[in-house]
DNA sequence: GCGTCCAGGTCTACC
DNA sequence: GGTAGACCTGGACGC
């Protein structure tokens, strides 16, 4: 079955796709040729469903090749999470006006970034998060392939049945249920297994209303104390999750960030981060995400080649 | 194939 | 409040 959703006036798939490395970890995988992006989804307790995802004029196409029809509840439910990964409902407006402001952010506009790609739930990118600290993009992807492989609902289709491969995202059910042992010796998380299953125990308990995040009503107080409380979470995976929610006043830098932004604008001289918080400071609510898009820019370059500058 | 070294954020103990 | 050391892995490198 296919469906549609409309898409807001110069929303671009691919510049959302690319806007940051979601699109390459594990339950997502980003299929450069046909530019669409897959991904196996839980929907309900237990109907997996795998679904691709493009976009065809100024619409979002929705294609699940397995499936002849869906619910209408499961319809709306993905369509509501459909919404979210792609930020389709996000008002652009007062970033893109900021950005006019600036002759050296006028491509963001034209290339429709600054939506950047997000889990359907705030747990998958939390848990994500902790896993890209202190180790290599490839540890990362080994890790979140693993939660997916050995903690996701369902089991892996068999080479040659003509079923797609791949789990979804475990639940913080699934990742509460498992040990710290389990943790260190089957997703190879290392120190970062208890703060793993701390997190998932928190979440599938209730003590953590870790989804209400996304919610613009929460004072943002509340949501800095309780990212603060989630063990692993320092001060940049902070800025990133907040980021991911919505919110854009932190930076969340990290070794590659302090790398690129000495390689643009001090010709690779390190540089202390106080003085990179200094250089966005003056972009306010925004900074967070105008310090994204200045450290990408390059990543947008080569991906529009030919009409980046026009 | 094996051993060593390094990079990568966060936590905790200590000053 | 600031700092040093521990945590753990995969990958690069030398032998």
């Amino acid at each position: 079955m296919k469906f549609s959703i409309d898409l807001p006036p110069g929303f671009r798939f691919r510049s959302v796709v690319l806007s940051h490395g979601w699109a390459d970890l594990p339950p997502f995988s980003f299929d450069h040729r046909t530019e669409s992006l897959h991904r196996p989804l839980l929907m309900g307790r237990r109907k997996i469903i795998h679904a691709d995802f493009s976009q065809k004029g100024r619409s979002l196409v929705v294609n699940i090749p397995h499936e002849k029809s869906l619910e209408t509840a499961r319809r709306r439910e993905l369509s509501d999470l459909v919404r979210a990964v792609f930020r389709i409902d996000q008002d652009m407006r007062p970033f893109y006006t900021a950005a006019a402001r600036h002759r050296e952010f006028a491509w963001i506009r034209r290339l429709g970034a600054g939506r950047l790609l997000r889990s359907p739930s705030v747990f998958e990118d939390t848990v994500k998060m902790i896993c890209t600290t202190n180790c290599s993009w490839a540890l990362t992807k080994i890790l979140t392939r693993n939660l997916c492989d050995k903690l996701g609902a369902g089991t892996v289709a068999r080479p040659g049945t003509g079923l797609r491969t791949g789990k979804p995202f475990p639940t913080p059910a699934a990742m509460a249920s498992v040990s710290e042992k389990f943790y260190r010796t089957k997703i190879r998380a290392g120190y970062r297994s208890p703060y793993l299953l701390e997190l998932a125990t928190r979440v599938a308990d209730g003590d953590l209303d870790i989804e209400r995040w996304r919610d613009p009503g929460v004072a943002p107080e509340v949501i800095r104390e309780e990212i603060a409380s989630v063990k692993g979470v320092g001060p940049y995976a902070a800025g990133n999750i907040l980021k991911l929610i919505g919110r854009y006043d932190e930076l969340g830098i990290d070794s590659w960030c302090r790398k690129q932004f000495a390689s643009i604008h001090r010709r690779g001289r390190p540089v202390r981060d106080s003085v990179i918080e200094k250089h966005y400071a003056r972009f306010g609510e925004w900074k967070g995400l105008f310090f994204w898009m200045d450290l990408t820019k390059e990543w947008y370059e080569k991906s529009y080649a030919g009409i980046f500058e026009s």
